[in-house]
DNA sequence: TCCGTGACAAGAC
DNA sequence: CGTCTTGCCACGG
């Protein structure tokens, strides 16, 4: 079996997955494709979102925090999409009426904005 | 094995 | 902004 190339199947890379995205804070959101990569699995970004929609419902994971890389909820609003907005309004989210967030406040891990020099 | 599908992403216009 | 196209990769039929 080839042990060079990152391997996508298997528990292992899910637990890598679960680990990262419980240490998402609350008030911040990640896209799918900052996780693959933070855990080493670059371009796998549709990869994580088969694994979220795998989640028991009960989950304590903040699954709710992880949205696409165009700062959208990428989840129908009828099918968990709702609710995702809700749960991250909850924590101070802002999610517009046409579900855009602002990945540049929001984002974790990615800059925020540079503050502008006043004079 | 080929092919379509998907909680994706990036670039062109 | 929106829409299209291409690239990506795991899965299932």
């Amino acid at each position: 079996m080839n042990l060079t190339q990152p391997t996508t199947t298997g528990p292992r890379n899910d637990i890598r997955l679960y680990t990262l995205l419980a240490s998402v804070p609350e008030g911040k959101v990640v896209t799918y494709g900052q996780l693959a990569e933070l855990i080493g699995l670059p371009r796998r970004a549709r990869w994580v979102g088969q694994i979220l929609k795998q989640l028991p419902n009960d989950t304590r994971l903040p699954w709710h925090r992880v949205i696409n890389a165009q700062g959208r909820i990428s989840l129908p609003p009828l099918n968990g999409g709702d609710e995702q907005a809700k749960r991250l309004r909850e924590e101070g989210v802002v999610v517009s009426q046409d579900g855009k967030i602002s990945l540049r406040r929001y984002g974790w891990k990615t800059q925020p904005r540079p503050r502008p020099r006043l004079l």
